[in-house]
Parts: structure tokens; sequence; C-alpha cells
DNA sequence: TAGCTCATACTCCACTTTAGAGTATCGTCA
DNA sequence: TGACGATACTCTAAAGTGGAGTATGAGCTA
């Protein structure tokens, strides 16, 4: 009887390593942190998934009374911590992204040029949006400390992740908006064409540097 | 009566734009081109997205002989392009990233260096594999051409935004990599709290300069 | 010729996940 | 007293998934 465990559960049993949590705790740190970005997951599955954590023996729940409301306290236990252990020994280099913006700019030839411009320049504000949150949490984490002051080395890790990869789509955007000021609209002509052409040498030299 | 249609909806509108499609060219496509990279879909779905189109008049379908077999063909209506046209038109600034490899490097605490050290190794490796694969088609791209010539500006752009979230990984991972080797555990420690104060420093000089 | 493999072409399905609500209670404030 | 925000959690129709499966035709080999 193997239990069936996500990713999403050993996010939870990775941090009920660290402290005991209520479930509302396990799903605003979830929806608020840079686990967020690395692992997102919609409220109600988030919700859920403790239980199933417990269905398993993998953690315990217990209801207190919180301020005159209830709610419930969920501890990993020891099979959890062995789960969570045979997990983190299982190297695994994948990741995956998906952006409707994205989508919409590779399909921008069916739409004008202010209308593919629009989209990257969305994508610049939504990168800008992001370097304000992400300042005020680096600096509070620099001021204060973080919530787990132990693990300042793996809040800087994503953090850096979270900004390279921030840092890159805007540089993409960005690059794409300089490129198409001179383009007279989205068809293919022998200014975007060169570019184009440019682009794809450059990226050809570059990959052949890092495939082996 | 408005349809609810999907980005998936809006992608496949997008290639019928193009062309007329069979089922399985549609799929086919999304699964082995760049969309499947800022649009990942399960095959199932992406067979299931037509019959709604044409369920809504923003397609048609026809069945023909192929070879002594039978396939659908699918069309764009005009009120397809439409729809198309008027979601191109909406701005959006959103993505997303997930990554299994990035949710265990952030519990590594609970394992060890080596462990930790074999996440991020699996990151790397993850990645060449990527450049190896992208390599091949930009050099078909630059030699026979890609499958929509008069598309090649875009297909850059794409092939750009990948290559570029693909190094952005590769960096922070031989980053971390190197900056863990003389950590002599995942515990924090002088040496990786200095780290990580240092990254989190220059992390914020970053932000400030990009957040307006 | 028969069998195997691959490509073409698509369906099925139990389960998971989502977006986007909703309900309920308590403390604080005007 | 009523409104608002925080705490605490549930509900649900629709979308999506992984991982098969079925079927047919062409090409190749023993």
């Amino acid at each position: 009887m193997a239990a069936k465990l996500t990713p999403t559960s050993y996010a939870l049993l990775g941090l009920l390593r660290l402290q005991p949590w209520s479930a509302y705790q396990l799903t605003t740190y979830m929806q608020s942190t840079a686990l967020n970005f690395i692992w997102p997951r919609a409220n109600a599955g988030i919700y859920n998934e403790p239980k199933k954590l417990v269905a398993h023996g993998l953690a315990t729940a217990r209801v207190e009374p919180n301020a005159g409301r209830r709610r419930t306290i969920y501890e990993i236990t020891g099979k959890g911590r062995r789960a969570l252990a045979a997990w983190l020994a299982r190297p695994n280099g994948e990741w995956s992204f998906a952006s409707e913006a994205a989508l919409q700019i590779f399909f921008a030839d069916g739409a004008g040029l202010e209308e593919l411009r629009a989209q990257l320049r969305a994508l610049i504000e939504h990168g800008r949006d992001r370097y304000q949150m992400d300042q005020a949490m680096v600096a509070h984490w620099l001021g204060e400390g973080p919530r787990f002051p132990a693990r300042l080395h793996f809040t800087a890790m994503m953090a850096d992740l979270i900004s390279s990869l921030t840092t890159a789509i805007d540089d993409w955007a960005s690059r794409w908006l300089l490129l198409s000021e001179s383009w007279p609209d989205t068809a293919l002509n022998d200014v975007n064409e060169t570019q184009a052409r440019e682009i794809l040498e450059r990226l050809l030299e570059t990959l052949g540097t890092r495939d082996n």
C-alpha cells in the first residue's frame, strides 16, 4: 500500500518537518512565499493535502481552540520524515513554464504591431510589480530576518532563482520591444527577418557552448 | 451565450488561422514545438479542444480519407477569427513556473549536502539535454527554414525566450553548486550565511534599479 | 506471406486540480 | 451596531492529467 504522494504532499511534509502548522498557516505560507513561485497550488488543494497525509500516517491532526475559534494543527510523524527523506534523495531536474502572455505574443502576427508591443509592455510591467514585491521581502529578510532564520541560505537561494527568472523574462521582453521599434507591422519583412536570423545565429553559438 | 474559451482554445484558433489542420497535426504540433514550452497541455485535452471550437461555431470539421484512413480536418470560421483577434487585443503579463526540482532544493536542509548538490546537478543536466534539442532545431530553421517561413521572426522570438530561461536556470544551479562547494553540510554556518547575505544584498541592488 | 515496427489517428478514464467562490467566527474601530 | 479584516475552512463545476488504450496502413525482414 504505497501512498500516492505528489510534490505538494512532500512540500507540506517539508514544512511540517520545521514545526507544527495549522491548515490555514500551511495554505497562507504556501501561497505567499517563494513556494508559490516554485510550486503554485490552489487554495482548496492545499487544504485537502494535510488530510491525505494524516490518512497515510505521515502526519497527525489535533483540533485546538484559538481565540474562541477552532483550528486544526498538523504534525509530522516518523513515517512522514522518512517519506520526505526518500523524496529528497531522488534527484529531479525538471521544471515547467507557462504563459498566456507568451502565447499571445507567439500568435501576434494575427494582430497589429501596437498590440504585439502592448503585450511585451504588459510583461515588463508585470515584472516591475514583481520587483517591488521582492524588494520589500529581501529588505525584510536582511533586516528582521526570515521566518526561519536557520534557513537563510535556502531563502537566498530561492530569491536568487526567482530574481534570475524574472530578470530573464524582463530582458527578453525589453529586447524584443526594442527590436520591434523599427518594424512597420507584424508581418515578416527585411528588417525583422535580419534580426531574427541574427538572434538565431547567436543562439546557435550560445547553445553550442553549453551542450557539453 | 459567451463561449468559455481557455488559452488552449485560443492557441488552436491561432494555429487554425494559419491553415487547416487535422486533430493529430494540432496535437503533434502543440506537443513538439515551442508551444509545448509556453503552453504545455496533455494529449487528451488537445484532442478535445477543436470539438469545442466547432460546438461554438469558431471552427468547422470535415472528415476526409487519408491513405486509407480517416482524419478530421478543422478550419477556422469568421467568428473564430474575430474571437482570436479579440483575445490578442487583451494584454496579459502573466506567467508561471513550477519545478519539483526547485521544491526539493528548497527543502534540502532536510537532506545531506551531497543530495543538495545532486539536485543542482540534475537541473544542470536537464538544461544540457534541452540545449542539444534546441540546437538541432535552430540549425534546422537557419538551414531549411521553419514550418511557417513567414513567421520566422516569431519562431526566433520564442527560441530566444526559451533559451533565456534555460540559461537563467542553468546559471543559477551552477552558481549554487559552486557556492556550496565550501559548505560542510546543509545547515546554516558562517560560510553560507555570509554567501546568503551577499546574494540578498546584491539582489536588493538589482531589484532597486528595476522597479521603476 | 506473416509478423513486427512505426506512423497516423484518435478515444477512454479514474483521478487530480483549479478558479472562485462560499460560510463562519472573532476582534477592532468609527 | 455595523463594517472590515483576519482567522479558518468548505464547496463545486469545469478543466486538466497521465497513461494508457484501440485501430489502420505502410514498410521491412525472415
